[in-house]
RNA sequence: GUGAUUGUAGCUCAGUUGGUUAGAGCGCCAGGUUGUGGCCCUGGAGGUCGGGGGUUCGAGUCCCCUCAUUCACCCCA
């Protein structure tokens, strides 16, 4: 064992695993594609306090989870991402994008990081694949979003999901609810868990989906922030709910679903997988045009937004043995070398087979040639090319099919295109 | 940060009330088959028993510390 080990929170992926990783990245790449979203990748940092600004300093992740440090001594902190939103933000304003275009559909595959103990669905370092689309208010944009995201789950096969919805209106109706609320609670105010006393003063909507069971009791008879909705926000939300049912789409409404981060309004929503264990959120996102005001935007920029958990989706779909198909992918010819002194035309020989993009091995160990076909047949290749003192004095060799274990003879350049026929389009040549 | 859990071969795991040289299956390597894989047979390599300290004539086994793992709380994707 080695004297080294992967960081707490952190995991390889091997090749066996790797293969599902393209799958499923290949599958949003190209919905995202289908739904006109465009890949973009921003940094692993940024300055700690855009994720402070953003996130909400009263947040858990702002308040203990960030991985930050300074670089340059009295330099200012900068902060290992703990989530995607606020980066895209950033760059998107920074480079004015808006103004070339005002609706802008940007969508990432990326790595996360957060100071929490690792556990089942949870590590510190983590990949989100997600969506933004800013610069459209229309509720269509909200529910184009999360029509996106069901599209990938049902194209990876994907059941046994749960989407909750919610509206939490806009900044008014949240300040007039937050302060009945706070009413509401203050005469229990002794009651309440050590969080929740915290969150009174700074987000006392966040007391409303604590999953303890004292809070949730309390929270029983609060008032609702429905009643406080303008009819704006009712309008809004009514039209959401109506494309999501045009698609088909199954939700549950929550009008106790807030989420932990501060800068959502409207439209809030979560994705939950009965596959995984207590860290069942496999997604959530939301409508989030504050952000932009709050990055100092002269003006709100209407956008939306989700997010979902790499491999909290990749554990639910090993669950449901969504991965059948996805055998990692061999060679097409393993050449085989009788003699070892014949390596060195062997491994010219190969050479050849490569430049003519047929993907090809060689043992590189000189082992025996019952170890070299048993390593042929680990490795799933296709074929075998025994190359030994008669092959190479005849110009003739024995390719063997390693499936059918039929066996023919061929002139170098006849294996050469017998094997280009055999090469799928979209396989090993790329 | 809190509470539990588990650490023995590459992997999955045995290992009795503390008692010789720590085992099995799978995998790996080699041979049986001197130029043809999968099945079978035979053999081999591979272990600081997570680490440190203690108790004891003797510790994989008991005690303490420590590191790591996993699960849950919390939080979130």
């Amino acid at each position: 064992m080695s004297h080294y080990q992967v960081v707490k929170g952190a995991r390889d992926i091997f090749p066996d695993e790797m293969v599902q990783w393209k799958y499923v990245e290949e599958v949003v790449s190209r919905l995202a594609v289908t739904y006109g979203f465009s890949e973009i990748r921003t940094p692993v940092f940024e300055y700690t306090e855009l994720f402070q600004r953003s996130i909400g300093a009263s947040t858990d992740i702002v308040g203990k989870e960030m991985f930050s440090f300074q670089p340059d001594p009295g330099g200012r902190s900068i902060t290992l991402r703990p989530e995607m939103t606020a980066g895209v933000m950033r760059a998107v304003l920074q480079k004015n994008l808006l103004a070339a275009s005002p609706v802008q559909k940007l969508y990432y595959i990326s790595e996360l990081f957060r100071k929490e103990r690792p556990q089942a669905g949870r590590q510190r370092q983590f990949s989100q694949f997600g969506a933004e689309l800013l610069g459209a208010s229309s509720p269509a944009a909200v529910a184009e979003v999360i029509i996106f995201m069901m599209h990938v789950f049902e194209s990876l096969g994907l059941k046994g999901l749960r989407l909750r919805i919610n509206t939490l209106g806009n900044r008014d109706d949240r300040q007039k609810y937050r302060e009945a609320l706070r009413a509401y609670l203050a005469p229990s105010f002794d009651r309440l868990d050590e969080a929740s006393r915290e969150r009174f003063e700074k987000n006392p909507l966040r007391i409303l989906d604590s999953k303890n069971p004292e809070m949730q009791d309390i929270v029983a008879g609060a008032p609702k922030l429905r009643d406080y909705l303008s009819s704006d926000a009712v309008d809004d939300f009514e039209k959401v709910l109506a494309y999501l049912s045009g698609r088909g789409i199954d939700f549950q409404i929550d009008h106790l679903l807030v989420r932990g981060l501060d800068y959502y309004s409207y439209t809030a929503f979560e994705v939950t997988s009965s596959e995984l264990g207590a860290q069942d959120a496999l997604g959530g996102g939301g409508r989030y045009d504050s952000l932009a005001l709050e990055l100092g935007s002269p003006s709100e920029v209407p956008a939306a937004g989700f997010a979902v958990g790499m491999e909290r989706l990749l554990i639910a779909m090993q669950k449901q043995g969504l991965f059948q198909q996805q055998a990692p992918e061999g060679p097409s010819v393993f050449v085989v070398v009788q003699q070892p002194e014949h390596f060195d035309r062997a491994f010219e020989i190969a050479g050849k087979l490569r430049r003519s993009g047929i993907s090809t091995v060689i043992d590189l160990a000189r082992r025996s040639m019952k170890a070299q076909l048993r390593e042929a047949n680990r490795m799933h290749a296709a074929s075998a090319l025994f190359v030994g003192g008669d092959e190479l004095a005849s110009g003739l060799y024995a390719l063997k099919n390693l499936v059918s274990s039929s066996q023919e003879t061929f002139s170098l350049d006849g294996v050469v295109t017998f094997l280009q026929q055999q090469t799928p389009v979209n396989g090993n040549l790329r």
